[in-house]
DNA sequence: CAGGTTTGGTGTGAAAATGACAATAAGTTC
DNA sequence: GAACTTATTGTCATTTTCACACCAAACCTG
Protein backbone atom coordinates (compact mmCIF):
# COMPACT_ATOMS: atom_id res chain seq x y z
CA UNK A 1 0.00 0.00 0.00
CA UNK A 2 1.39 3.49 -0.87
CA UNK A 3 0.29 6.21 0.22
CA UNK A 4 2.77 8.51 -1.47
CA UNK A 5 0.94 12.09 -2.51
CA UNK A 6 -2.16 13.66 -1.79
CA UNK A 7 -3.92 10.81 0.31
CA UNK A 8 -7.02 12.97 1.07
CA UNK A 9 -8.09 13.38 -3.06
CA UNK A 10 -9.13 9.31 -2.64
CA UNK A 11 -11.44 9.52 0.60
CA UNK A 12 -14.03 10.14 -1.54
CA UNK A 13 -15.52 6.17 -1.67
CA UNK A 14 -17.74 4.13 0.44
CA UNK A 15 -17.60 0.46 1.07
CA UNK A 16 -20.72 -1.74 2.16
CA UNK A 17 -21.33 -5.78 2.78
CA UNK A 18 -23.69 -7.70 1.16
CA UNK A 19 -25.06 -10.66 2.78
CA UNK A 20 -26.31 -13.51 1.16
CA UNK A 21 -28.25 -15.35 3.53
CA UNK A 22 -29.01 -18.94 2.69
CA UNK A 23 -31.50 -21.30 4.03
CA UNK A 24 -32.49 -24.90 3.68
CA UNK A 25 -35.97 -26.00 4.47
CA UNK A 26 -36.13 -29.50 3.36
CA UNK A 27 -36.99 -28.62 -0.14
CA UNK A 28 -34.68 -25.69 -2.02
CA UNK A 29 -31.61 -24.05 -1.45
CA UNK A 30 -33.02 -20.47 -0.02
CA UNK A 31 -31.64 -17.03 0.00
CA UNK A 32 -32.75 -13.98 2.20
CA UNK A 33 -33.77 -11.07 -0.53
CA UNK A 34 -35.21 -7.70 1.16
CA UNK A 35 -37.51 -5.50 -0.97
CA UNK A 36 -35.69 -2.11 -1.51
CA UNK A 37 -37.95 0.65 -0.25
CA UNK A 38 -36.26 3.63 -1.26
CA UNK A 39 -34.34 4.56 -4.56
CA UNK A 40 -32.07 3.45 -6.19
CA UNK A 41 -33.71 0.75 -7.39
CA UNK A 42 -36.42 0.86 -5.37
CA UNK A 43 -38.70 -1.77 -4.81
CA UNK A 44 -36.48 -4.35 -6.60
CA UNK A 45 -35.23 -7.24 -4.63
CA UNK A 46 -32.07 -6.83 -3.35
CA UNK A 47 -29.00 -8.88 -1.11
CA UNK A 48 -29.23 -7.19 2.21
CA UNK A 49 -26.58 -5.15 3.26
CA UNK A 50 -25.61 -1.79 4.24
CA UNK A 51 -22.88 0.85 4.37
CA UNK A 52 -19.89 0.24 7.00
CA UNK A 53 -19.97 1.97 9.33
CA UNK A 54 -16.55 4.66 9.55
CA UNK A 55 -14.89 2.52 13.11
CA UNK A 56 -16.27 -0.63 12.11
CA UNK A 57 -14.96 -4.25 10.66
CA UNK A 58 -16.15 -5.42 7.83
CA UNK A 59 -16.89 -8.83 9.68
CA UNK A 60 -18.94 -6.66 12.34
CA UNK A 61 -20.68 -4.90 9.71
CA UNK A 62 -21.95 -8.58 7.92
CA UNK A 63 -22.77 -9.69 11.51
CA UNK A 64 -24.96 -6.49 12.39
CA UNK A 65 -26.39 -6.52 9.17
CA UNK A 66 -27.61 -10.09 9.94
CA UNK A 67 -28.72 -9.43 13.13
CA UNK A 68 -30.63 -6.47 12.17
CA UNK A 69 -32.55 -8.31 9.63
CA UNK A 70 -33.04 -12.02 11.17
CA UNK A 71 -32.20 -11.28 15.10
CA UNK A 72 -29.46 -14.07 14.93
CA UNK A 73 -26.22 -13.77 15.98
CA UNK A 74 -23.13 -16.18 16.45
CA UNK A 75 -24.26 -17.81 12.95
CA UNK A 76 -21.70 -18.80 10.15
CA UNK A 77 -20.14 -15.79 8.35
CA UNK A 78 -17.76 -16.21 5.52
CA UNK A 79 -15.85 -13.36 3.39
CA UNK A 80 -16.83 -14.78 -0.65
CA UNK A 81 -15.50 -11.61 -2.95
CA UNK A 82 -15.49 -8.23 -3.37
CA UNK A 83 -16.92 -6.08 -6.06
CA UNK A 84 -15.90 -2.82 -7.19
CA UNK A 85 -16.86 -1.97 -10.66
CA UNK A 86 -16.24 1.73 -10.89
CA UNK A 87 -20.32 2.07 -11.91
CA UNK A 88 -21.92 -0.63 -9.78
CA UNK A 89 -23.44 2.05 -7.55
CA UNK A 90 -25.53 4.91 -9.27
CA UNK A 91 -25.12 7.27 -6.13
CA UNK A 92 -20.90 7.38 -5.95
CA UNK A 93 -17.79 4.58 -5.62
CA UNK A 94 -18.96 2.34 -3.64
CA UNK A 95 -17.45 -1.25 -3.14
CA UNK A 96 -19.20 -3.79 -1.94
CA UNK A 97 -17.92 -6.84 0.05
CA UNK A 98 -20.36 -10.13 -0.33
CA UNK A 99 -20.66 -12.24 2.85
CA UNK A 100 -22.54 -16.29 2.81
CA UNK A 101 -24.05 -16.95 5.86
CA UNK A 102 -25.69 -20.13 6.89
CA UNK A 103 -28.61 -19.76 9.37
CA UNK A 104 -30.82 -22.56 10.24
CA UNK A 105 -34.44 -21.29 8.58
CA UNK A 106 -36.38 -22.53 11.42
CA UNK A 107 -34.58 -19.95 13.91
CA UNK A 108 -35.62 -17.14 11.56
CA UNK A 109 -38.44 -15.21 12.38
CA UNK A 110 -39.40 -12.10 10.37
CA UNK A 111 -37.87 -9.24 11.58
CA UNK A 112 -37.74 -6.58 8.85
CA UNK A 113 -35.22 -3.96 9.94
CA UNK A 114 -36.15 -0.47 9.21
CA UNK A 115 -33.72 -0.43 6.53
CA UNK A 116 -36.07 -3.33 4.49
CA UNK A 117 -39.34 -2.87 3.35
CA UNK A 118 -40.03 -6.40 3.43
CA UNK A 119 -37.97 -9.53 3.61
CA UNK A 120 -38.57 -12.98 2.26
CA UNK A 121 -37.13 -16.05 1.24
CA UNK A 122 -36.39 -16.88 -2.67
CA UNK A 123 -35.64 -20.31 -3.80
CA UNK A 124 -32.33 -20.27 -5.09
CA UNK A 125 -33.71 -20.74 -8.43
CA UNK A 126 -36.18 -18.42 -8.39
CA UNK A 127 -34.78 -15.06 -8.18
CA UNK A 128 -35.21 -12.92 -10.67
CA UNK A 129 -34.08 -9.63 -11.66
CA UNK A 130 -31.90 -8.04 -8.38
CA UNK A 131 -30.52 -4.31 -7.44
CA UNK A 132 -27.44 -3.46 -8.27
CA UNK A 133 -24.96 -6.15 -9.41
CA UNK A 134 -26.58 -8.58 -6.98
CA UNK A 135 -27.15 -11.29 -9.62
CA UNK A 136 -23.31 -11.61 -9.93
CA UNK A 137 -22.63 -11.34 -6.25
CA UNK A 138 -25.30 -14.07 -5.88
CA UNK A 139 -23.58 -16.33 -8.52
CA UNK A 140 -20.28 -16.01 -6.59
CA UNK A 141 -21.79 -16.85 -3.84
CA UNK A 142 -23.96 -20.21 -4.81
CA UNK A 143 -20.50 -20.92 -6.37
CA UNK A 144 -18.40 -20.72 -3.28
CA UNK A 145 -21.34 -22.48 -1.06
CA UNK A 146 -21.28 -25.40 -3.75
CA UNK A 147 -17.40 -25.86 -2.90
CA UNK A 148 -16.99 -25.25 0.41
CA UNK A 149 -19.86 -27.52 1.22
CA UNK A 150 -18.09 -30.45 0.11
CA UNK A 151 -14.80 -29.99 1.91
CA UNK A 152 -16.09 -28.87 5.03
CA UNK A 153 -18.78 -29.48 7.26
CA UNK A 154 -20.87 -26.28 7.15
CA UNK A 155 -23.89 -28.21 5.23
CA UNK A 156 -24.99 -28.75 9.10
CA UNK A 157 -25.29 -25.16 9.74
CA UNK A 158 -28.44 -25.20 7.50
CA UNK A 159 -29.74 -28.12 9.28
CA UNK A 160 -31.60 -27.55 12.92
CA UNK A 161 -29.29 -29.47 15.59
CA UNK A 162 -30.97 -32.46 15.17
CA UNK A 163 -31.66 -34.00 11.80
CA UNK A 164 -32.21 -37.34 9.89
CA UNK A 165 -29.36 -38.71 7.15
CA UNK A 166 -32.53 -38.26 4.62
CA UNK A 167 -32.67 -34.66 5.64
CA UNK A 168 -28.41 -34.34 5.49
CA UNK A 169 -28.87 -36.07 2.07
CA UNK A 170 -32.07 -33.85 0.60
CA UNK A 171 -29.62 -30.89 1.69
CA UNK A 172 -26.42 -32.29 -0.81
CA UNK A 173 -28.25 -32.48 -3.16
CA UNK A 174 -29.75 -29.27 -3.64
CA UNK A 175 -27.05 -27.22 -3.10
CA UNK A 176 -24.71 -29.33 -5.59
CA UNK A 177 -27.64 -30.13 -7.89
CA UNK A 178 -25.66 -32.95 -9.56
CA UNK A 179 -26.99 -34.68 -12.69
CA UNK A 180 -27.77 -37.84 -10.26
CA UNK A 181 -28.85 -37.33 -7.05
CA UNK A 182 -26.20 -39.00 -4.64
CA UNK A 183 -26.40 -42.63 -4.07
CA UNK A 184 -28.11 -43.14 -0.96
CA UNK A 185 -26.47 -46.13 0.89
CA UNK A 186 -23.12 -44.84 -0.20
CA UNK A 187 -24.12 -41.35 0.68
CA UNK A 188 -24.85 -42.89 4.58
CA UNK A 189 -21.25 -45.18 4.37
CA UNK A 190 -19.72 -42.29 3.73
CA UNK A 191 -21.12 -39.63 5.94
CA UNK A 192 -21.06 -41.80 8.91
CA UNK A 193 -17.76 -43.18 7.85
CA UNK A 194 -16.74 -40.23 8.84
CA UNK A 195 -17.60 -40.60 13.03
CA UNK A 196 -18.63 -37.36 13.15
CA UNK A 197 -22.35 -38.01 13.58
CA UNK A 198 -23.84 -38.83 16.73
CA UNK A 199 -27.12 -40.98 17.16
CA UNK A 200 -29.33 -39.69 19.36
CA UNK A 201 -32.11 -41.66 21.41
CA UNK A 202 -34.68 -39.72 19.90
CA UNK A 203 -36.11 -40.30 16.57
CA UNK A 204 -38.36 -37.93 14.32
CA UNK A 205 -41.46 -37.12 15.19
CA UNK A 206 -44.72 -36.43 13.47
CA UNK A 207 -44.21 -37.77 10.06
CA UNK A 208 -46.84 -40.24 7.99
CA UNK A 209 -44.20 -43.13 8.02
CA UNK A 210 -41.35 -45.30 9.29
CA UNK A 211 -39.57 -42.43 11.55
CA UNK A 212 -36.00 -42.22 11.15
CA UNK A 213 -33.19 -41.84 13.93
CA UNK A 214 -31.97 -38.18 14.36
CA UNK A 215 -28.05 -37.47 14.62
CA UNK A 216 -26.22 -34.82 16.17
CA UNK A 217 -22.61 -33.23 14.25
CA UNK A 218 -20.28 -33.12 16.51
CA UNK A 219 -18.06 -30.03 16.64
CA UNK A 220 -15.64 -31.24 19.26
CA UNK A 221 -14.92 -34.26 17.37
CA UNK A 222 -14.19 -32.62 13.98
CA UNK A 223 -11.95 -30.29 15.58
CA UNK A 224 -9.88 -33.19 17.41
CA UNK A 225 -9.87 -34.45 13.55
CA UNK A 226 -8.39 -31.60 12.32
CA UNK A 227 -5.59 -31.22 14.19
CA UNK A 228 -4.81 -34.85 13.07
CA UNK A 229 -4.95 -33.75 9.73
CA UNK A 230 -8.28 -35.20 8.58
CA UNK A 231 -9.68 -33.31 5.51
CA UNK A 232 -13.54 -33.37 5.17
CA UNK A 233 -14.84 -34.25 1.89
CA UNK A 234 -18.15 -35.73 0.40
CA UNK B 1 -26.74 -1.78 -0.36
CA UNK B 2 -28.73 0.64 1.63
CA UNK B 3 -28.27 3.95 0.86
CA UNK B 4 -30.64 5.90 3.22
CA UNK B 5 -29.97 8.90 5.13
CA UNK B 6 -26.69 10.76 4.88
CA UNK B 7 -24.83 8.81 2.73
CA UNK B 8 -21.91 11.46 2.19
CA UNK B 9 -20.44 11.22 5.76
CA UNK B 10 -19.47 7.50 4.73
CA UNK B 11 -17.64 8.71 1.94
CA UNK B 12 -14.43 9.69 3.78
CA UNK B 13 -12.22 5.71 3.12
CA UNK B 14 -10.01 5.13 0.55
CA UNK B 15 -9.62 1.19 -1.08
CA UNK B 16 -5.95 -0.35 -2.05
CA UNK B 17 -4.73 -2.78 -3.54
CA UNK B 18 -2.17 -5.46 -2.15
CA UNK B 19 -0.69 -8.27 -4.78
CA UNK B 20 1.12 -11.15 -3.86
CA UNK B 21 3.25 -12.28 -6.61
CA UNK B 22 4.49 -15.37 -6.72
CA UNK B 23 7.31 -16.43 -8.35
CA UNK B 24 9.78 -19.83 -8.65
CA UNK B 25 12.86 -20.19 -9.75
CA UNK B 26 13.30 -23.88 -9.42
CA UNK B 27 14.18 -24.00 -5.80
CA UNK B 28 11.94 -22.31 -3.16
CA UNK B 29 8.34 -20.49 -4.02
CA UNK B 30 9.37 -16.78 -3.84
CA UNK B 31 7.58 -13.47 -3.48
CA UNK B 32 8.17 -9.90 -4.94
CA UNK B 33 8.03 -7.41 -1.97
CA UNK B 34 9.44 -3.82 -1.98
CA UNK B 35 11.56 -1.71 0.85
CA UNK B 36 8.98 1.22 1.50
CA UNK B 37 10.39 4.64 0.95
CA UNK B 38 8.20 6.66 3.14
CA UNK B 39 6.16 6.32 5.86
CA UNK B 40 4.68 5.43 7.73
CA UNK B 41 6.53 2.09 7.73
CA UNK B 42 9.41 3.34 6.00
CA UNK B 43 11.87 1.22 5.24
CA UNK B 44 10.06 -1.90 5.78
CA UNK B 45 9.13 -4.84 3.25
CA UNK B 46 5.58 -4.75 2.06
CA UNK B 47 3.30 -6.11 -0.68
CA UNK B 48 3.63 -4.32 -3.67
CA UNK B 49 -0.05 -1.95 -3.47
CA UNK B 50 -1.24 1.19 -4.49
CA UNK B 51 -4.52 3.03 -3.84
CA UNK B 52 -7.48 2.37 -6.32
CA UNK B 53 -7.80 5.45 -8.27
CA UNK B 54 -11.34 6.72 -8.18
CA UNK B 55 -12.50 5.89 -11.84
CA UNK B 56 -11.11 2.51 -11.58
CA UNK B 57 -11.70 -1.10 -11.05
CA UNK B 58 -10.16 -3.12 -8.88
CA UNK B 59 -9.24 -5.48 -11.01
CA UNK B 60 -7.71 -2.68 -13.51
CA UNK B 61 -5.88 -1.35 -10.07
CA UNK B 62 -4.41 -4.63 -9.43
CA UNK B 63 -2.88 -5.13 -13.22
CA UNK B 64 -1.99 -2.01 -12.61
CA UNK B 65 0.58 -2.08 -9.44
CA UNK B 66 1.44 -5.54 -11.42
CA UNK B 67 2.54 -3.88 -14.78
CA UNK B 68 4.22 -0.63 -13.13
CA UNK B 69 6.86 -3.09 -10.92
CA UNK B 70 7.44 -5.56 -13.03
CA UNK B 71 6.19 -4.40 -16.97
CA UNK B 72 4.31 -7.59 -16.89
CA UNK B 73 0.63 -7.83 -18.30
CA UNK B 74 -1.71 -10.36 -18.95
CA UNK B 75 -0.64 -12.93 -16.05
CA UNK B 76 -2.41 -14.88 -13.64
CA UNK B 77 -4.14 -12.77 -11.22
CA UNK B 78 -6.98 -13.40 -8.60
CA UNK B 79 -8.96 -11.83 -6.06
CA UNK B 80 -8.46 -13.44 -3.04
CA UNK B 81 -9.84 -11.59 0.51
CA UNK B 82 -10.11 -7.89 1.46
CA UNK B 83 -8.92 -7.18 4.31
CA UNK B 84 -10.79 -4.17 6.59
CA UNK B 85 -9.93 -3.99 10.67
CA UNK B 86 -10.16 -0.37 11.63
CA UNK B 87 -6.76 0.02 12.41
CA UNK B 88 -4.84 -1.29 9.56
CA UNK B 89 -3.85 1.97 8.29
CA UNK B 90 -2.37 4.48 10.25
CA UNK B 91 -3.55 7.35 8.09
CA UNK B 92 -6.73 6.76 7.59
CA UNK B 93 -9.57 3.77 7.17
CA UNK B 94 -8.55 1.99 4.35
CA UNK B 95 -9.33 -1.32 3.49
CA UNK B 96 -7.25 -3.30 1.11
CA UNK B 97 -8.25 -6.28 -1.71
CA UNK B 98 -5.44 -8.84 -1.51
CA UNK B 99 -4.52 -10.21 -5.04
CA UNK B 100 -1.76 -13.09 -6.12
CA UNK B 101 -0.40 -13.31 -9.26
CA UNK B 102 1.50 -15.39 -10.62
CA UNK B 103 4.70 -14.76 -12.83
CA UNK B 104 7.26 -16.37 -14.53
CA UNK B 105 10.38 -15.19 -12.60
CA UNK B 106 12.51 -15.17 -15.69
CA UNK B 107 10.46 -12.47 -17.27
CA UNK B 108 10.99 -10.30 -14.53
CA UNK B 109 13.14 -7.84 -14.41
CA UNK B 110 13.84 -5.31 -11.93
CA UNK B 111 11.53 -2.13 -13.58
CA UNK B 112 10.98 -0.38 -9.54
CA UNK B 113 8.65 1.93 -9.54
CA UNK B 114 8.75 4.95 -8.33
CA UNK B 115 7.05 4.35 -4.89
CA UNK B 116 9.40 1.53 -4.31
CA UNK B 117 12.73 1.91 -3.20
CA UNK B 118 13.74 -1.09 -4.30
CA UNK B 119 12.00 -4.64 -5.20
CA UNK B 120 13.21 -7.82 -4.11
CA UNK B 121 11.96 -11.61 -4.35
CA UNK B 122 12.29 -13.17 -1.08
CA UNK B 123 11.80 -17.07 -0.23
CA UNK B 124 8.19 -17.77 1.31
CA UNK B 125 10.15 -18.27 4.53
CA UNK B 126 12.61 -15.48 4.56
CA UNK B 127 9.97 -13.20 5.27
CA UNK B 128 10.25 -11.08 7.52
CA UNK B 129 8.01 -8.95 9.23
CA UNK B 130 6.14 -6.60 7.15
CA UNK B 131 4.81 -3.33 7.18
CA UNK B 132 0.99 -3.32 8.16
CA UNK B 133 -0.84 -6.88 7.81
CA UNK B 134 1.04 -7.91 5.51
CA UNK B 135 2.05 -10.85 6.94
CA UNK B 136 -1.40 -11.95 7.61
CA UNK B 137 -2.42 -11.11 3.52
CA UNK B 138 0.61 -12.97 2.21
CA UNK B 139 -0.50 -16.15 4.74
CA UNK B 140 -3.84 -16.04 3.13
CA UNK B 141 -2.92 -15.60 -0.07
CA UNK B 142 -0.62 -18.23 0.31
CA UNK B 143 -3.25 -20.42 1.61
CA UNK B 144 -5.05 -20.23 -1.37
CA UNK B 145 -2.21 -20.61 -3.71
CA UNK B 146 -1.70 -24.45 -1.83
CA UNK B 147 -5.59 -24.84 -2.68
CA UNK B 148 -5.64 -23.81 -5.50
CA UNK B 149 -2.10 -25.06 -7.18
CA UNK B 150 -3.63 -28.75 -6.74
CA UNK B 151 -7.55 -28.03 -7.73
CA UNK B 152 -6.70 -26.13 -11.44
CA UNK B 153 -3.72 -26.10 -13.65
CA UNK B 154 -2.07 -22.24 -12.53
CA UNK B 155 1.17 -24.14 -11.49
CA UNK B 156 2.26 -23.56 -15.22
CA UNK B 157 1.67 -20.06 -14.64
CA UNK B 158 4.97 -20.18 -12.22
CA UNK B 159 7.23 -22.16 -15.27
CA UNK B 160 8.52 -20.73 -18.49
CA UNK B 161 6.68 -22.23 -21.26
CA UNK B 162 8.63 -25.05 -21.84
CA UNK B 163 9.71 -27.18 -18.71
CA UNK B 164 10.74 -30.83 -17.44
CA UNK B 165 8.12 -32.91 -15.50
CA UNK B 166 11.17 -32.94 -12.87
CA UNK B 167 10.79 -28.85 -12.52
CA UNK B 168 6.57 -29.13 -12.44
CA UNK B 169 7.04 -31.45 -9.59
CA UNK B 170 9.51 -29.44 -8.41
CA UNK B 171 7.47 -26.74 -8.30
CA UNK B 172 4.43 -28.65 -6.63
CA UNK B 173 6.91 -29.86 -3.85
CA UNK B 174 7.66 -26.31 -2.95
CA UNK B 175 4.05 -24.55 -3.15
CA UNK B 176 2.45 -27.43 -1.12
CA UNK B 177 5.25 -28.50 1.49
CA UNK B 178 3.66 -31.66 2.14
CA UNK B 179 5.09 -33.80 5.05
CA UNK B 180 6.49 -36.20 2.24
CA UNK B 181 7.48 -35.17 -1.36
CA UNK B 182 5.59 -36.99 -4.08
CA UNK B 183 6.40 -39.77 -5.51
CA UNK B 184 8.18 -39.46 -8.70
CA UNK B 185 6.94 -42.07 -10.30
CA UNK B 186 3.16 -41.87 -9.25
CA UNK B 187 3.40 -37.82 -9.79
CA UNK B 188 4.12 -38.46 -13.50
CA UNK B 189 1.69 -41.08 -14.17
CA UNK B 190 -0.98 -38.96 -12.60
CA UNK B 191 0.29 -35.83 -14.56
CA UNK B 192 0.48 -37.57 -18.21
CA UNK B 193 -2.60 -39.20 -17.20
CA UNK B 194 -4.51 -36.20 -17.92
CA UNK B 195 -3.37 -35.38 -21.20
CA UNK B 196 -2.88 -31.86 -20.80
CA UNK B 197 1.01 -31.93 -21.50
CA UNK B 198 2.45 -32.04 -25.05
CA UNK B 199 5.68 -33.23 -25.43
CA UNK B 200 8.29 -30.79 -27.50
CA UNK B 201 10.91 -31.92 -29.58
CA UNK B 202 13.47 -30.30 -27.93
CA UNK B 203 15.32 -31.43 -24.87
CA UNK B 204 16.91 -29.94 -21.87
CA UNK B 205 20.11 -27.70 -22.49
CA UNK B 206 23.00 -26.95 -20.32
CA UNK B 207 22.89 -29.21 -17.82
CA UNK B 208 25.56 -31.22 -16.14
CA UNK B 209 23.76 -35.12 -16.94
CA UNK B 210 21.21 -36.65 -18.81
CA UNK B 211 18.58 -33.74 -20.53
CA UNK B 212 15.05 -34.23 -20.04
CA UNK B 213 12.26 -33.92 -22.13
CA UNK B 214 10.20 -30.93 -22.29
CA UNK B 215 6.81 -30.06 -22.05
CA UNK B 216 4.23 -27.82 -22.84
CA UNK B 217 1.05 -27.22 -20.74
CA UNK B 218 -1.71 -27.28 -23.83
CA UNK B 219 -4.18 -24.67 -22.72
CA UNK B 220 -6.67 -25.57 -25.61
CA UNK B 221 -7.12 -29.00 -24.51
CA UNK B 222 -7.70 -27.99 -21.16
CA UNK B 223 -10.25 -25.74 -22.22
CA UNK B 224 -12.17 -28.58 -24.22
CA UNK B 225 -11.63 -31.21 -21.07
CA UNK B 226 -13.75 -28.36 -18.54
CA UNK B 227 -16.13 -28.28 -20.77
CA UNK B 228 -16.38 -32.00 -20.94
CA UNK B 229 -16.48 -31.87 -17.25
CA UNK B 230 -12.70 -32.53 -16.22
CA UNK B 231 -11.48 -31.55 -13.34
CA UNK B 232 -8.00 -30.85 -12.30
CA UNK B 233 -7.11 -32.17 -9.59
CA UNK B 234 -3.39 -33.48 -8.17
C1' DC C 1 37.98 -43.49 -23.79
C1' DA C 2 36.74 -45.68 -19.57
C1' DG C 3 34.84 -45.29 -15.35
C1' DG C 4 32.23 -42.46 -12.23
C1' DT C 5 28.55 -39.34 -11.31
C1' DT C 6 24.11 -37.42 -11.87
C1' DT C 7 19.53 -37.22 -13.14
C1' DG C 8 15.89 -39.24 -16.37
C1' DG C 9 12.69 -42.52 -17.05
C1' DT C 10 9.77 -46.55 -16.20
C1' DG C 11 5.97 -50.98 -13.93
C1' DT C 12 3.83 -53.84 -10.49
C1' DG C 13 1.11 -55.29 -6.83
C1' DA C 14 -1.46 -54.57 -2.52
C1' DA C 15 -4.85 -51.75 -0.31
C1' DA C 16 -8.38 -48.44 -0.25
C1' DA C 17 -12.05 -45.85 -2.25
C1' DT C 18 -15.70 -45.51 -5.42
C1' DG C 19 -19.89 -46.58 -7.51
C1' DA C 20 -23.70 -49.41 -9.03
C1' DC C 21 -27.22 -52.09 -7.39
C1' DA C 22 -32.47 -54.16 -4.42
C1' DA C 23 -34.71 -56.37 -0.72
C1' DT C 24 -36.54 -56.22 3.99
C1' DA C 25 -38.06 -53.49 8.19
C1' DA C 26 -40.78 -50.27 10.71
C1' DG C 27 -43.84 -47.33 11.19
C1' DT C 28 -48.64 -44.74 9.44
C1' DT C 29 -53.24 -44.50 7.34
C1' DC C 30 -57.55 -46.24 6.19
C1' DG D 1 -54.79 -56.13 8.67
C1' DA D 2 -53.86 -54.38 4.09
C1' DA D 3 -51.81 -50.83 1.61
C1' DC D 4 -48.55 -47.29 1.73
C1' DT D 5 -44.45 -44.72 2.65
C1' DT D 6 -39.86 -44.12 4.01
C1' DA D 7 -35.73 -46.23 6.74
C1' DT D 8 -32.20 -49.17 6.85
C1' DT D 9 -28.61 -52.26 5.36
C1' DG D 10 -24.26 -55.24 2.20
C1' DT D 11 -21.88 -57.01 -1.84
C1' DC D 12 -19.13 -57.02 -5.66
C1' DA D 13 -16.64 -55.14 -9.63
C1' DT D 14 -13.97 -51.28 -10.92
C1' DT D 15 -10.97 -47.64 -10.18
C1' DT D 16 -7.74 -45.11 -7.66
C1' DT D 17 -4.08 -44.67 -4.60
C1' DC D 18 0.20 -45.52 -2.79
C1' DA D 19 4.53 -47.67 -1.80
C1' DC D 20 8.53 -49.14 -3.88
C1' DA D 21 13.82 -49.96 -7.07
C1' DC D 22 16.39 -50.44 -11.09
C1' DC D 23 18.39 -49.49 -15.58
C1' DA D 24 19.37 -45.74 -19.14
C1' DA D 25 21.41 -41.76 -20.95
C1' DA D 26 24.07 -38.06 -20.91
C1' DC D 27 28.01 -35.46 -18.89
C1' DC D 28 32.54 -34.99 -16.51
C1' DT D 29 37.08 -36.34 -15.07
C1' DG D 30 41.45 -38.13 -15.45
Amino acid sequence: MDTTGEVGSFFKSAFSVDNVIFGFDGGDLKVLLIQRGQAPFKDKWALPGDLVYPNEDLNTAAERVLEQLTGLRGVYLEQVKTFGAVNRHPLGRVITVAYISLIKISNYTVTPASFAQSAKWHSIDEVGDLAFDHNEILESCLRRLKRKVRTAPIGFELLPPKFTLTELQQLYDSVLRLPKRLDKRNFRKKILSMNLLVECSEMQEGVAHRPAKLYQFDREKYGQFVNEGFIFDI
